[in-house]
DNA sequence: CTGTTAGCGCATTCAT
DNA sequence: ATGAATGCGCTAACAG
């Protein structure tokens, strides 16, 4: 694209044809003779013309086959929640097909610039807490069609899990096998340029908090156990899972005899923590996780957790996308998770 | 982008300015008083105005802010690789502080369509195959400044670690403690489009493979060990590792005293069933890794390995992707690994 | 079937 | 400090 290139009136004059035939000969979509055609592509050829350049092209239409995908963490952070990998690849799936490319923008420092500046047919905004009203702002301003994938209520179309009502179902799980001391484990209460926040869960916490998907699975989990303490991790990860299970169970006279965590890998460190000491999962803890990630044998047991279909909600999120696109109206859809019964619950001793 | 958008044009009318005028008012690139500009701003924010739309802008500067990433793998693969997600973080840090975006496009299936089509001022080809020399034909002609990481030499500007020399001083470790009777476990030696080839590894295997990464680091080890026995995973993953392992090591008759393993997470799992089969590690059997991710304690040791600098192999990249868009000459780079001394080597039995 | 005309939205000369 | 003119490369109407 930089460089010197070939352009269409090159290839037109060579062929001896005027630029728009050349046009049509390219995108197929006119009646070119074939004899014409094979000319303009030889001309091509001669030329190492290859193809229309996308700028005046996208110019001209108005589209650039382009999707932007913008989260609020930078690129490692993100992809190391496997949550998160499962779900772009579900919008891959869908938008690929169509010959789509996926940009990806991060609304964090410097990077966040490119919002503004960049070329992009849509946006999904993927897992966005309301720090990000502005940008949401922005992009609207740019009139640019959105599309959420969880996050708050910003009047967008947006695909969700229900997350309070699987949280609420994880537990009623454990309530119903008699536990009544159970502790919380979050995901992270505010966003990755905020100071990382890791400790219990206080009412200072929650006021400040910002990350929608945390509070929404506490709100569930407190449904049914209003009084629960908790534990705010500052990922989700195996190692603040076990920080988190140090700070929950180190005390046996403050042990819960049942830990919620809002990740699958935060329940991974929390029954790691649990058996450095010494405690039996479930015999004397049980532990349920949310997500349903290969875990990878992380522990030992089958986790019990509530499966989240990530994919699925990718691919809603990128038909959604490709659907406005299209000028139909796509509606929002909330996706249900499925219990998992696995090892790590059972009655309380 | 889409729907109704206010212009510039509409703008300068509105403020009462000529075109040129109010595009100087925003790019702040010329002289404009301040008085004009306020109006300019004002009737901006009246019209809600969102700023030059990138489509003008990039045909007319002949740039778009667009760094694109091509990759052989849809994103799941990719992304379940944390070495890939590594180099992607370091390239980001680069692009994104320059208010880059990147463009996901991968060289698969229709997928591919895009990377002829797509904006771009520059590509990062992601550990390529010889399989995608098209690929790279097409993007020459576009005349797209492009950037290797890894791969076969298509005579551009590479971005790589020396596998070869890393893989041979892995190796070299083992010979050291003693051992002689060492098999290897490589990554996939094809690409994913092509029938998975998981078994030993034949001379038809080597005949067929493409994938540059497994065959420099299998020279590497076969220059410390010729007659080497091998196994071709299909994946870079633990379970890949534990059906390797299980194929290596369930004939007592046939056990080597070491495992050199092409990747840590094919490590983890070869150690899996080494446990599985009650041979204690390094006991037993030795197994030596490489990529120095973090393991999340997916085996309980600390594993011996060759750490690659991904994230530094991504900033480069970055950066020479950078420099060659600012019309400086990047150089080729080549990255060592460093030995990490862990617990699962030792002196054979 | 092919050519002519027009303009997408903008940044940049060059005048003034 | 501002404005007028030009064209980036392409596609879509329309006319022939």
């Amino acid at each position: 694209m930089s460089g010197s290139r070939a352009t269409l009136a090159q290839v037109a004059a060579r062929a001896g044809v005027s630029v728009s035939t050349a046009s049509l000969a390219f995108s197929g979509s006119g009646p070119v003779s074939a004899a014409t055609r094979e000319r303009v592509l030889a001309a091509a050829e001669q030329l190492r013309y290859a193809g229309p350049d996308p700028r005046g092209r996208s110019l001209r239409q108005g589209r650039s086959g382009i999707i932007a995908v913008v989260m609020e963490d930078r690129v490692l952070a993100a992809f190391r929640d496997p949550v998160r990998i499962a779900v772009l690849d579900g919008i891959a799936q869908e938008t690929s097909a169509q010959g789509q490319g996926l940009l990806l923008l991060s609304d964090v420092g410097e990077s966040a610039d490119a919002i503004g500046t960049a070329t992009m047919d849509a946006a999904i905004l993927l897992a966005f807490s309301s720090r990000s009203d502005p940008t949401v702002e922005l992009l609207r301003r740019r009139v640019v069609p959105l599309v959420a994938l969880g996050g708050p209520d910003h009047g967008l179309l947006t695909i969700s899990i229900d997350d309070e009502a699987a949280s609420a179902a994880a537990a009623a799980h454990l309530a119903g096998l008699g536990h009544t001391d159970v502790a919380i484990v979050t995901l992270p209460l505010v966003n990755v340029d905020s100071p990382a926040a890791r400790g219990p869960l206080t009412a200072d916490a929650m006021r400040a908090a910002s990350v929608t998907v945390s509070l929404t699975r506490l709100r569930g989990a407190r449904s049914v156990f209003p009084a629960a303490a908790g534990w705010v991790s500052a990922a989700s990860s195996v190692d603040e899972g076990m920080i988190a299970g140090q700070a929950l169970l180190a005390d046996p006279a403050r042990r819960p005899t049942a830990v919620i965590a809002q990740s699958d890998l935060l329940a991974a460190g929390v029954i790691r923590a649990a058996h450095e000491l010494g405690l039996s999962v479930p015999g004397e803890l049980s532990v349920i996780g949310f997500d349903g990630i290969p875990l990878d044998r992380i522990i030992p047991q089958d986790l019990t957790t509530m499966v989240q279909p990530a994919a699925a909600e990718g691919r809603a999120a990128g038909r959604a996308v490709l659907d406005l696109l299209a000028g139909t109206q796509p509606r929002s859809a909330s996706f249900q998770c499925t219990f998992h019964p696995g090892a790590t619950t059972a009655r309380p001793a």
